[in-house]
DNA sequence: ACGCCCACCTGGAGGC
DNA sequence: TGCCTCCAGGTGGGCG
């Protein structure tokens, strides 16, 4: 589900949210995810939720006392839910699939995650310190320069040079799609062909569609929600993501569906010609 | 060393 | 209704 709109969009309603909220309870219901969830939860109580901070698609979030921080990343289907009160829950007391919550005075923060391909880990977890280490740079700290640099030496397309987080963090299939189709440049090109001027043109429409994710809320296809639960909007302005056969925006041609390294890639044949 | 494939999971959509 | 197949906002281990 989320790239880097959701997970900012996320960060800054926790820390309207939650921030100064004294929590009662943290508990781990499941710690089967694709990594052991973070131990040692329970060590929170009586402390406070204080800072939130987002690199790449990776959540911060910082407590008064206890030093370290949590960090979260949500995979695929992830969430993170703030509800007022335990209403949410079913029947049974649970939902399913909340597999960490969170009670402060006010709040229920659960993490809410269907598939388990996220994590919720210490940041000094070594896994975790080695994912973040590799980080490329932030979207907003894009030189063209060193991007091209980075280029240079790849034999990959640009698509997939656009989603290894080593060169750029916090792109995923969505805004990499979006970002070409901005910048008017095929995605089957090979990264190292992108000349300077596409460079800069290319760093300035990764940055103008993720500006407008975030305002927008980010974008709601299945997954993302909002933590206090509103939906993104930026999915009804998609030039091409997801809109396969229907006509291009700009010119009316049928975006095409093509695969690359196993994701689905979206583009105008006649827009992003080679 | 790099690029690609695949597994890791669950659930929703669409076809029959 | 049910069952089957395909597909999904990510990541990293393993292999060529």
């Amino acid at each position: 589900m989320p790239e880097l709109p959701e997970v900012e969009v996320i960060k800054r309603s926790m820390a309207k949210t939650l921030t100064g909220q004294r929590i009662i309870k943290a508990e781990r219901r499941r710690k089967d995810m694709r990594y052991p969830l973070a131990e040692g939860l329970e060590k929170l109580a009586g402390d406070r939720f204080s800072t939130f901070a987002r690199r790449g698609k990776y959540l911060f979030c910082g407590f008064r006392k206890q030093k370290r921080r949590l960090v979260f990343h949500l995979g695929m289907s992830g969430r993170l839910r703030i509800t007022a009160t335990d209403l949410s829950r079913n029947r049974r007391g649970e939902l399913p699939h909340d597999h960490v919550v969170f009670t402060t005075d006010k709040y229920r923060l659960a993490f809410f995650d269907p598939r388990r391909f996220g994590s919720l880990r210490w940041e000094d977890d070594p896994s975790l310190r080695a994912s973040v280490n590799r980080l490329g740079a932030e979207p907003s700290a894009l030189r063209a320069k060193t991007l091209r640099a980075r280029f240079a030496t790849k034999k990959a397309s640009i698509k997939a040079a656009l989603l290894d987080q080593s060169v750029i963090a916090g792109l995923g299939n969505i805004y990499a799609c979006e970002a070409l189709f901005a910048a008017a440049i095929n995605p089957q090109r090979s990264a190292a062909s992108i000349g300077e001027g596409e460079i800069a043109r290319l760093i300035r429409a990764i940055r103008r569609i993720l500006r407008r994710a975030v305002a927008d809320g980010g974008s709601t296809i299945k997954d993302h929600l909002q933590p206090m639960g509103e939906a993104g909007y930026f999915q009804t302005r998609f030039a091409v993501y997801g809109r396969k056969y229907l006509p291009c925006r700009r010119c009316k041609s049928r975006i095409m569906r093509i695969v690359q390294t196993g994701r689905a890639t979206f583009y105008c044949p006649k827009c992003q010609s080679p």
